[in-house]
Formats: C-alpha cells, sequence, structure tokens
DNA sequence: ATCGTTCCTGTAGTAACTATAGGTTCAAGG
DNA sequence: CCTTGAACCTATAGTTACTACAGGAACGAT
C-alpha cells in the first residue's frame, strides 16, 4: 500500500535531512559496517535508496532509545535475513522484548515524575 | 511509608551492586558534578547514604533511556531545588515530557517487530 | 564557463564510560 | 594484635560512538 519509492537517487545529504542522522555519522555507520556500502556516481557521490533510509531510520531509532551499536547489529541481522534457526530467533527476540518493555515502564516512571512536577506548577 | 534507611553508610561497591553502575562510573560522575562529593571514612574510602543511591539510580534510568547527561543534570536540578519559576517548571517538563512520549512510541514500534519476528518463527 | 552548495577523504576532537597499574584501607579470622 | 584477601584509593590510558574540521573535487543552476 504504502511503498516508498524515489525516482532519483538520494544524497548523503537527504538521507541526512530525512533522519536527522549527520552526515559525518552516516559515513561513519558505513566504515564499522552497520551501513552497506551503497552506489556512486561516476564522480564518487553515495546513491542511496528507500531501503537504506529505512535501515538508517531503524539504527537510529535504536540508538536514541539507549541500545548500544552492538545490540542494534544483532537486530539488523534479522533484517540481513542471515540463516538462523527458529531457536536463535526467539531466544534474541525475546531477550530484546523483555529489554524494550522494561524500557517502557521505566519512561513511564519519567513521565509520571515529570507530569507531577508540571501539574504541582499549575 | 516505604522510607529506605540503612543503619551502616554503604560502600561504593554496594551503591554499584545495587543500581548496576560500575565503580569506575560512579566515581567518574563524582569528578564531573553528576553526583556529590560523599563522606569519607578516616581512611578515605566513600560513605553513601539513601539519596546517593536514589540519585544514581535516576541517572542511570536516564542514560539506559538515551538521555544525555547533560539532559539527567538538567532533570536533577529540579530534585536539587533550585530556585525557579513556574513557566521554567513547566517549560523544561513540557519538552521532556514529549521527548519522553515519542520514545515510548518508538520502544512501541521495535516492541511490535520483535513480537512479528516472534510469532512468525513460532 | 562559473559559482555556490554539497560532496569527498582523512584526521583530530568530544562525551561517556571502562580498564589497568600501583598502592592503601578495611574487617574477619587466627 | 596481626595478618591477609577483598575492596578501596588516585591517576591515567583506552574504547565506543559520534562530531567537527581541513583541504579539495563534483554537482547543478545560471
Amino acid at each position: 500500500m504504502s511503498e516508498i519509492t524515489f525516482s532519483r537517487a538520494l544524497t548523503i545529504g537527504d538521507l541526512s535531512r530525512r533522519t536527522g542522522c549527520k552526515v559525518e555519522t552516516i559515513r561513519y555507520y558505513e566504515r564499522i559496517g552497520v551501513m552497506p556500502e551503497p552506489a556512486r556516481t561516476p564522480g564518487g557521490h553515495r546513491q542511496y535508496d528507500a531501503d537504506h533510509l529505512r535501515r538508517l531510520a531503524f539504527i537510529r531509532r535504536g540508538r536514541a532509545l539507549g541500545f548500544t551499536l552492538d545490540s542494534v547489529r544483532g537486530l539488523l541481522s534479522f533484517v540481513d535475513g542471515s540463516e538462523r534457526t527458529c531457536e536463535d530467533v526467539l531466544a534474541l527476540t525475546q531477550a530484546h522484548l523483555a529489554e524494550t518493555r522494561r524500557k517502557i515502564d521505566d519512561l513511564r516512571k519519567i513521565e509520571r515524575v515529570l507530569a507531577d512536577m508540571a501539574a504541582e506548577c499549575a
């Protein structure tokens, strides 16, 4: 239904604006291997597509939530379609699910504290 | 009701075990000023109390959720009872509340992705 | 053709830890 | 009391995950 497509390739600057991720950080992600090397123009400029955009958005979301790059790398390995057994997948997702739920609980606590402070003031 | 008290002071190791924060990190927090300098034994060992424990737990929770130390410092300034106007408090809490809710939404998305993956497997 | 913006590589700096070295203090047991 | 091993101390160097130049080349609109 809502497939994202582009007529032209995205520049690194486009990707940066759409994800809020700094250009230098995108190049850094490529260097350390969490983002794949994209195609290049004859002049050497990087050309990205919708997949790159989705992947980078995923990485950024994970990082903003306190997951380490290594954790994110682990999550991405599902996307990268490596041959894993069902048990592996279940074990990994369960662990991450538990962590994710803990994080939501913690955020709820902070939310409460902040809301209470604001209310006390008003 | 559930006031936390200790008969003896807590060592830095106690604090570390109770919060899951490394000893070195606690000393680092003291150096940069987000944790106050605690009392010392005659021999120079740090002595902590329940307030220190609560503060450190708060810092760790914030950091684990992707807030910067600077953001956490901002949140702590409420606890530190500085004289702020009501407007200041409202503005700061509203900003953080918005961020907190965004983070919860993002975690929900990740939770969904993970749950779907696990379900697909089973 | 030119000109401003954006891109390139490479390197150095920053934030927030984390680990190691070399030495001192504490408290439990003898 | 004295020893002894774990936990503590300071200081410093290393790691992770960016972030910010510097110096130059490519792009696209005029």
